[in-house]
Parts: structure tokens; C-alpha cells; sequence
DNA sequence: AACGTTCATTTGAACGTTCATATTGGCGGC
DNA sequence: GCCGCCAATATGAACGTTCAAATGAACGTT
């Protein structure tokens, strides 16, 4: 017995308050400029004193907008969740908000494809636009979304014949800018403490890496880990090597604590002997013992491209020409000196 | 010039392709056990074939219902954003999408005060109802919903006189058992690392430690601090005191990497000469060396309690007389051996 | 054989809004 | 004084679904 929403004050209750028929109290709302100064104020007022809100699922229904986003939650490891996702939600919801449009997350039920949890919200008109993060390779959301026609944009980046909706971090920059700053600082070798680069994200760092290491006339060694252990083994590997890097960079924050134990494995100091740097700058960096120096996203930035992007598709039918590339902020602290 | 969704296939199109009518559609999807099994069949077939969604707009307007489950996100400092928040939301949607049921994120626009768009959600009918987690001390959005007789429940817990419909990790209960598992391993006395009790899960668990210590004959220091710096400081005058403590507790994760940088000052080894616990799992307590114990919170299971808790209140109309407490889970790692 | 019961399905109305179009009133031009 | 025009507001219809009540068919009972 699935309990009925009590029904709230309507269009039609305030339009008998004022005195006016339910087509003025529409336009108050939604197109002010068409009403008489004091029509409007005496409506309005009347709006805010009986505490009127539009029902949303009318309003849908008639006009067939919904200002509603759909983010598909990436799927995401249990043990590891997805440390961005946080921010960059909180970033989208405020992003969103101030435009007037909801965030709803979809997630497809257990055992259903992607796609199908896709298109039930697309049929079931539950959102007006899709955003996508975490597309990996063999990700089929976007071509399916773009089969569809159905407005969304990614944060991240999409293939060639496929609208270019997406905005994301300009990852081998930042990455041969963090190298750069390293160059600055007089190291000349350097190591890069990596993991298998089955993420686009990051090859497009390691990419930076050693263009930035190319550019600043450096040297460089490399290794890879994909679990804690591994990786402080392959941190000593890389910081026993002759000659020894004097500053080692970690794909990515999550590495650091292994890159530190690694050097303490050594009988290096971090931040005194070794220079550490890490990507994301994760909540816990600035937590580290020394506080670890790290390339910020931009999300604020990055959602707000994206929003701004979204609803130039919706309110416009226009699909952006190319994707957006924003820079990245170096987070200078107590690891690289 | 919004731009009007295009319509796709009703339930009309549906119910003339079946030769039946809308009604019999309808309860194909609402109450399949009106239907004769072979029109059933000869209907879900053609709804599948034909992609047919029922308009969730067109729906929530008639039946009064959206499926929908808001959750105020709390408002995150940016610098430190709610590293919990993400795996809760991720239990929390796989626990609602279970149950049919989607998360709309709700949050105040920039100067809007919490209520107000609480209010604005519940006028408009966006949500069945409300989901609030990270309710502090001032917080009146429980009174709130309470008054307006709006179907909630929160992760956390409410006062007397509010309804107690709330789901909460047992955390004085989860931080005994903390402190139990250092008396068993031999430890007389110990150290909590804490910061300003501001919070009322952190009272918990403050009082939580100071029942196990006596529970099981122990002698105790605790010391508080609110930055990484000064939380260094504080585990420093801690390990200095004499007698020393054998084991450190921290009252959240994120004071773990100073209780090791102070470990390592006072020239301890951590794991070795001193036992250190922290509290909610996060994501990097795994990555620290060496890996840090701590208590895993059961946010699945907290998350199904919710939502079973909202849907009993939606559909039945009943809300519980009594709060949820549910038991932590200790992870034994590396540095409490 | 007439009659109530139950089951399967249909029908008309209603949910609250916005769209498209119609109506009203006021004002200037000639 | 009449006409046309524009601004401001009003009216009827429509969006797609579910509710409530009505219809019809099948069946067992007396």
C-alpha cells in the first residue's frame, strides 16, 4: 500500500488567492517580464505567504524538461572506493545547483548492463542529460548515449567520431609541469613509480611525464606496482638504482605512502634527501608525514565546464566542437623542498 | 528555448500493439497478478520489444509517488572533504537501487539556509523522502522534517522527543571492543589521540574508549589536537609521558599519519614498540606503513537498515520506535600485531 | 435455470502544470 | 469616432499515467 504524497498547495489555489487565472501565476514564475509590476508583486507575494512550489513531476510532465542531471556513479571497488568521486560530486552538486538543476545518481541493479539502467531512465524521462566520469576503454556508455542522441557530457575524455562533450584534466601537462618544477629545484634524475596503465588518465600522465623529462633534458627510470607491497619493492628497486633518482613521482597520491616507506627502507629522508610528489592530492596527502606535494584537480572548474556544457546541449541542441582541457594546480608542501 | 525531450512510446502505443487497454499495461508493470499469465506474457513481450518505460513524471503526478529518496549531502570543506561521504553514497545507492528506489542530491543553494530547500523539494513532490547523515549539534533540519510530518530517517541519531527513526554505528560499543582487543594483546595503558568533541560521534567514541579502559582495569592519557601539525605535537607529549603508553588509539584515521611521524620522533616503531589503532577505515588506513587497524564501519549494512527503515515510513506509515545501533567490524593490520 | 461471486479487463476521470490560442482593455492614428 | 495594434491576462487542451468504478465473462451454488 504505497502511502499517497499529501498534495500541497497548486498553481490553481494561488491563482483564486490573487485573483488571477492559473496561466498568470505560471508566468510569474517562469516569465516575470510579462506581467505587470504589480501583478507580479501581489503574486509573488502570495506565492511566498501560501509557501507554493511547483510540482515537479506537472511541470515535467507538460514541458518535458525535468532540470534533472543523471551522473552515473562509476562502479567502484569496494575495498578501494574512489577517492574522487567525493569531491567531484560536491563539486557537481554545487556546480548544478546554482543553475537550477538536481543531481540523480544511477547505478545499474545487480546483474543489469550498464546501458539498460541508462535507457530506462532516458525512456522513464528521469533526467534531461547524462554525465559520465570514469570511462575506461571498453566503456560502451558513450557510444550508446551518442547512438541515442541523448544529451550528456564526460568527465574525461571521448574517442574520435564521437562528440567531443567532455572536459578533463590536461593530465601530461600538469604531469610534465610537476617534472618541470622538479628540473627547477636541480634534480636531473628522476624516477616515476607507476602502475599498470590500463586507465587512459593514466597513460596520458605517464605520457607527461616523459615528455616533460624529454623537455627539461633529464633522466629517468621507471616502475611499476599495482598493490602496496609491490610498490614499496619497487620503490627501493628504483631508489637503489645507480645513479639513484633524487626525487621520485608517484602516479598517483596513493602510492606516496609506499614511495615514503620505501625511502625510509633506504635511510633517505623525504623532503631532505629524496623529493616526493604525487597526483590528486587525495585528502590524506596533506596529511602525510612530510606533507606530500601533489597536483590538485581543478573540480570546481571542471564541473562547472561541464554543466555549462550540458546546457548548452539541452537548452540549445548545439554539441561542442572539441573537448576542454583545464590545468592542474601544483600543491607545493614539505616533500619536495 | 528549452528544448523539449522527444516522447517516446506510451503506454497507449503499448496497449494498442497488445489490442488491450492502457489499464491492462499498467498492471502488466504495477499488480502482474491481475493479469491472465498469457496476457501477461503476450504484454511484457511487446513492452520489452517496444522499449516501453513508464514517464516517471506522469506517474509521480498521479499516484503521488517518485521513487525518489533525497539525501542532503552535508556541506563539505573543501580542503577536507567527507571521506566517508563517498563510500556511504555508493552503499547507500546500491541499497536504494535494490529496492527500485534513486538518490536525488539535494543542497541548499549558495545563501539559502538547509530548510529552505528541504521545503523546496517537498512542495515540488522531488522526493518520498529524506535521508540526512553528518546531523552536528545546532542542526535543526531533524526538527524540521519532523514538524513538517515528512518521511526521513538519519544516519546518525536524534534527540528525545524526535522520532527515532535513525540508524547509527554503535561507536562507544565498536571503540570498547578497541580497546578490549589492547588488553587482550597485553597493553596496561594506553593513549587517545582525540580531537575537539564537537561532534557528537566523537563523543561516542571518546566515552566508548574511557568504558573500555576501565571495563578491562587499564590506565589511560588522552590528548586533543585539531591540525596535523599540532596533532604531531600532541602524540609526542603522550609517548614522552612516563609511563609510557604501549598503544595509541586515534579517534579518526586521519590523526594515524601524525601518530606515526610522532612514533617515529620519539624513536618507536610502530607496530613494533607501540601499538596504533585508528577509527573509520579509510581508504588510505590499508596504504600506511605499516597498514593501519581500525575499525571498518558496516556502511552497507547501515545503508540497507536505512532504506528499509524509509520504506516501512512510506508505505506503511510506521516509524520505528527505537534507534539502530549496529557493531563496527576491527581490521587486525600491521600496526597493532 | 436463475443468481450471486470472483476474476480479468475496460472506461472515464483526475493529477498540476505549461502550451497554444483567445480575449480583453487601453491607446494612438487618422 | 472608428480602426488597428500591442500588452496583459484568460481559457481550453494536452502531457502520460494511475485511480476508482464499471463491465463482462466464467463458474459454482441452490
Amino acid at each position: 500500500m504505497p502511502a499517497r504524497r499529501a498534495r500541497g498547495v497548486s498553481i490553481e489555489d494561488v491563482a483564486r488567492a490573487a485573483g488571477v487565472s492559473r496561466q498568470t501565476v505560471s508566468n510569474a514564475i517562469n516569465a516575470p517580464q510579462r506581467l505587470r509590476p504589480e501583478t507580479l508583486d501581489r503574486v509573488t507575494e502570495l506565492i511566498r505567504e501560501m509557501g507554493y512550489s511547483p510540482d515537479q513531476s506537472a511541470r515535467s510532465l507538460r514541458s518535458g524538461t525535468r532540470r534533472i542531471i543523471a551522473y552515473t556513479t562509476p562502479e567502484t571497488d569496494p575495498a578501494n572506493p574512489n577517492a574522487l568521486m567525493s569531491g567531484f560530486l560536491e563539486a557537481l552538486v554545487a556546480a548544478s545547483g546554482e543553475v537550477g538543476y538536481r543531481i540523480l545518481l544511477v547505478r545499474p541493479r545487480p546483474g543489469q548492463p550498464q546501458e539498460k539502467a541508462i535507457d530506462e531512465v532516458i525512456a522513464g524521462g528521469g533526467a534531461d542529460a547524462f554525465l559520465l566520469s570514469d570511462v575506461l576503454d571498453g566503456d560502451t556508455r558513450v557510444e550508446h548515449l551518442a547512438a541515442g542522441g541523448f544529451p550528456f557530457a564526460v568527465f574525461g575524455r571521448t574517442g574520435a567520431g564521437l562528440p567531443q562533450s567532455w572536459v578533463d584534466l590536461d593530465s601530461a601537462r600538469a604531469m610534465a609541469d610537476l617534472v618541470g618544477l622538479l628540473a627547477g629545484r636541480g634534480h636531473r634524475h628522476v624516477g616515476l613509480l607507476t602502475m599498470s596503465l590500463d586507465q587512459p588518465w593514466l597513460r596520458h600522465r605517464a605520457e607527461g611525464f616523459r615528455a616533460g623529462v624529454r623537455g627539461h633534458g633529464l633522466t629517468c627510470v621507471e616502475a611499476t606496482a599495482d598493490d602496496p607491497e609491490s610498490a614499496v619493492a619497487a620503490g627501493r628497486e628504483l631508489l637503489g638504482g645507480r645513479p639513484a633518482p633524487t626525487a621520485l613521482v608517484v602516479i598517483d597520491d596513493w602510492l606516496a605512502p609506499a614511495a615514503y616507506a620505501a625511502a625510509q627502507a633506504e635511510g633517505l629522508v623525504v623532503g631532505a634527501d629524496l623529493a616526493v610528489a604525487g597526483f590528486n592530492d587525495m585528502p590524506y596527502a596533506a596529511l602525510l608525514q612530510p606533507p606530500l606535494t601533489t597536483l590538485r584537480l581543478p573540480l570546481r572548474r571542471i564541473a562547472d565546464a561541464l554543466v555549462g556544457r550540458l546546457l548548452t546541449i539541452i537548452d540549445d541542441g548545439v554539441t561542442p566542437e572539441t573537448g576542454l582541457l583545464l590545468p592542474g594546480e601544483i600543491v607545493v608542501r614539505a616533500s619536495l623542498p
